[in-house]
RNA sequence: GCGAGUGUGGCGGAAUUGGCAGACGCGCUAGAUUUAGGAUCUAGUGUCCAUGACGUGGGAGUUCGAGUCUCCCCACUCGCACCA
């Protein structure tokens, strides 16, 4: 072997070494157990990054352990090729979104090969290939045909200057972030998918994934965000006619003391008294020419007008005015609002603006509201008042009681409502998968057939950044004909929204090469679910809801036979470093700061606060030098040890040199016993020292495998590894012990095989003479006898203060161990002339002795 | 604003889940080795008025015992439906 660790070499020989045996490939059919792993797909961006690099790591660590535990692993990578900044290469560079996006991918694959990841790289693809969107078109046209995609109005982001549709990302302070032009909400008929439809399984699955965090599961149950409604009737004090009311808010009924209504309601002719009609007709007229998002918004000016009639609040017959208000919108609900100005900010302004009455029926806790001293409304929760027999409940209680208290009479009925909109998935955009249907004068939208499919996006695009979708000039893409009547018609020029491709890549990953459908069942079957997946915490509820979503809808299309797409879900924390800056130079990349000083003009560089990793700080480092400086193993073992997965990971030269450092120091353990250690049929000595030291290698192994199996702590298990190497390093009896000393150091190369493959497989085969190879072989297991101790060291407390320790036999009883806590001098010192007044035993660990 | 998190030495982080706070690593100090530097090895390293006291963002509480449980407050991070 050799003296020194060279990691750029050995990185490279196994790594073609992996490929050349095909390590890595998954196949169907085995007798093992499969486990398919998943990380998030990339965005080619041109570069991999430390978000990247971190992300890989983790995921490889699990994909190699669960390989050397014998699953059969899926563990596959390829790319999420669609997307704006492609497109915003094109209008500002010229380049082509397929050449742009080609090139990143031929790049960053270059790059994660660089890594070692046991990816099966057969199986790779990008989503801006035909071969795959195609089948996205074709679950589009299913989905239409049952209903679950349908085309509404709904309101963008547009730039009157650019005559282009901005994405929220590209809108700065309400302007365009080309032009600075003010950004105007448009209305458009664009592509929904029904995912509302899905809402109450949604909800009822997150109880069913306990692989999940609590804290995304908690995030997606709000977000759907089920409520129970009601849908009140109001009679008229005049007639029986009623007024139809819906409200999420039926704990406040006691406290309405007016009714507001849309000015289209069509009660709203009828109501008004001839006392009333001018002044109703004014507001009518004003209020057809004020926008209906503006109408709505929280500052825009409530008005409103009395229409002179009045009508019963059903639960106490409370006379209420009723009045016409701006704020009120005919296509929302019935049209109609039931006004409760203590508990409702709208209703709140509107009845001091015109003087009407409060009645505060949610008292908060510790604070008395009073009508005239308040200044906003209360709309959080509570305890019930003025509401009869519903007094004392608390508010969300009191939802269910008084829903149930208007149904049995006869006077409302309860409705289930969700937050969770239908997904728009319009894009008007080039580089995305485009929408299969066609628009005909005479048959109108008509799907694309799926013997046509794919519809492929058309290469010979102007990219300009204006004018709209590039995709709708041209002409020879939205000129096509009717597929029913054959007459002339043009296509949609809309592309989906990128989370449409991501919404079942996982499927796909288990027949990349299918060409019968989007999925082959069989296959799919035999891999999924997913059995892990990892990515970051910033996908918490959109992604992953989507991906759900589409899930069950595949299950729904019959294409599919799960229920959800990832058993366990792990989410890590962000890559951060600090920031520097110069006073006249600004932001500074780290290359560009030398000893504290700025390279360019040699003022002293400010350091700033320590932020995720983005290219607009200069607070990032390129994993190309640092492998290139220190090899990949040294940069994946820093990404594992310097933080746990989901805590965010301050990013630190320093800390990479002590892994650079601590992987030279394994090498140099090997090699200095490597004469001492070539028998392998010795068998571990038993001696004290010996059995010290194999109790220190089986405690490790314990360890290591049940950090990474039960909880992802890979850098507790780095930290218990290191710890062996220490242990081996101060082992003085070496020469007397080399079936020990064996042992110890294929313990260490073996456990340190799923973070640092690279120089694990070189120390194995080299320096421990194992033909066979570590990936695809065998996970170490733990021996409990090596791990029983005779001694234990007793912590002795007086008052809950440490105040001495003793040693005493592992199977010492509770008795003895009291006297031998109560005789230990430092102990007798501090109870000396006190009463004992109990003794707290914990055994195997500690002694409390309360004195007084 | 709404929803979800995080907060422990000079720094990154540990703590068998209510039982020795600071494992492991970085940094720092001293010594050894070396022509020197680097590398390596050994020892030390929470703070202070130091046989002890104090100490896990701040404040209160439960307990024999709290980083861990409860309540209130503060600071920061992520998501909020067209970034991916």
């Amino acid at each position: 072997m050799q003296e020194r660790y060279n990691a750029s070499l050995i990185e490279q020989k196994w790594q073609g070494i992996w490929e050349q045996e095909q390590s890595f490939k998954a196949t169907e059919g085995s007798q093992r157990e499969k486990y398919y792993l998943l990380e998030m797909f990339p965005y080619p961006s041109g570069r991999i990054h430390m978000g990247h690099v971190r992300n890989y790591s983790i995921g490889d660590v699990v994909a190699r352990f669960k390989a050397m535990q014998g699953f059969n692993v899926l563990h596959p990578m390829g790319w999420d090729a669609f997307g704006m900044p492609a497109e915003n290469a094109a209008i500002q560079h010229g380049t082509h979104p397929a050449k742009w996006t080609s090139e990143n991918i031929e790049n960053m694959r270059m790059q994660l090969k660089r890594m070692g990841f046991s990816y099966d790289w057969d199986r790779e693809f990008a989503t801006c290939h035909a071969d795959y969107y195609r089948w996205e078109q074709l679950i589009f046209l299913k989905m239409l045909e049952r209903g679950l995609a349908y085309k509404k109005q709904s309101t963008v982001n547009w730039c009157p200057d650019c005559q282009t549709v901005l994405a929220n990302e590209q809108v700065e302070d309400n302007c365009c972030w080309r032009c600075d032009q003010e950004v105007v909400p448009k209305e458009l008929e664009q592509w929904f998918f029904r995912i509302t439809e899905y809402a109450e399984e949604l909800l009822e699955f997150t109880d069913r994934l306990s692989g999940w965090p609590e804290s995304v599961l908690t995030m997606q149950r709000n977000w759907i965000g089920k409520s129970i409604g009601c849908e009140i009737d109001f009679r008229l004090e005049s007639s029986d006619v009623v007024i139809k009311v819906f409200t999420t808010r039926q704990d406040t009924l006691f406290g309405a003391t007016f009714m507001s209504l849309a000015p289209e309601h069509p009660l709203v002719a009828p109501l008004t008294t001839a006392a009333q009609q001018a002044e109703v007709a004014a507001f009518l007229k004003k209020v057809q020419n004020q926008d209906k998002i503006k109408r709505t918004s929280d500052e825009y000016e409530k008005e409103g007008v009395f229409t002179g009639s009045y009508c019963l609040n059903p639960v106490n017959g409370n006379r209420m005015p009723i009045y016409i208000a701006n704020f009120v919108l005919m296509d929302y609900g019935t049209g109609a609002v039931m006004a409760v100005p203590t508990h409702d900010q709208r209703d709140f302004d509107f009845a001091r603006k015109y003087k009407l009455p409060m009645t505060v029926v949610i008292q908060p806790e510790g604070e008395l509201l009073e009508p005239a001293a308040m200044t906003e409304a209360w709309t959080g929760s509570g305890r019930m008042i003025n509401s009869e027999e519903f007094d004392g409940q608390e508010n969300e209680t009191a939802k269910i009681t008084i829903a149930d208290a208007l149904e049995a009479k006869k006077c409302g009925k309860k409705t289930v409502n969700y937050r969770l909109r239908d997904w728009g998935v319009s894009r008007q955009r080039y580089w995305g998968t485009p929408i299969p249907v066609i628009y005909c004068d005479a048959c109108g939208v008509v799907p694309v057939p799926e013997a046509q499919l794919p519809v492929v996006l058309p290469t010979d695009i102007v990219f300009t950044g204006e004018g709209g979708s590039p995709l709708a000039q041209v002409d020879s893409f939205t000129q096509t004909s009717c597929p029913t009547c054959n007459g002339p018609a043009r296509r949609e020029t809309d592309t989906f929204d990128t989370f449409v491709e991501s919404s079942w890549y996982f499927a796909r990953y288990t027949c990349p090469d299918d060409v019968n459908g989007p999925v082959d069942k069989k296959k799919a079957e035999s891999w999924l679910p997913v059995d892990q997946y990892i990515g970051g915490i910033e996908h918490a509820v959109m992604h992953l809801l989507y991906a759900r979503f589409f899930t069950k809808v595949l299950r729904d299309l019959g294409l599919m036979d799960i229920d959800e797409p990832f058993t366990n879900l792990l989410t890590q924390g962000m890559v951060c470093m600090e920031t520097s800056s110069c006073p006249t130079h600004g932001w500074l990349y780290p290359e560009e700061v030398d000893a504290g000083k700025c390279t360019q003009c040699g003022a002293d560089v400010k350091l700033g606060r320590t932020e995720k990793m983005s290219k607009s700080k200069k607070n990032v480092v390129d994993p190309d030098h640092l492998i290139k400086q220190y090899g990949c193993d040294t940069a994946r073992l820093f990404s594992l040890f310097a933080a746990p997965p989901e805590k965010d990971l301050e990013w630190n030269e320093q800390g990479v040199e002590g892994c650079s450092r601590f992987l030279n120091r394994v090498w140099r353990a090997v090699y200095d016993n490597h004469a001492l250690i070539q028998d392998p049929s010795v068998k571990p000595e038993v001696t004290d020292e010996g059995r010290n030291l194999r109790r220190i290698v089986h405690r490790t192994i314990k360890k290591v495998t049940t950090d990474i199996d039960d909880s992802f702590h890979f850098n507790t298990a780095i930290a218990a590894i290191m710890e062996l190497v220490n242990a081996i390093y101060a082992f003085e009896r070496k020469t007397e012990h080399p079936g020990v000393m064996r042992e110890a150091l294929e313990t260490v190369v073996s456990l340190l095989t799923p973070f640092v493959p690279h120089i694990a497989e070189e120390l194995w085969s080299t320096a421990l003479g194992h033909e066979d190879r570590l990936s695809t072989g065998c996970w170490p297991r733990w021996d409990e006898a090596a791990l029983v101790e005779a001694q234990k060291l007793i912590v002795v407390q007086v008052n809950g203060k440490v105040r001495g320790k003793v040693t005493v036999p592992a199977d010492i009883s509770e008795d003895d161990l009291k006297q031998a806590a109560l005789h230990d001098d430092n102990v007798a010192r501090f109870i000396d002339g006190m009463t004992v007044r109990k003794v707290i035993v914990i055994p195997g660990r500690l002694v409390n002795v309360v004195v007084a």
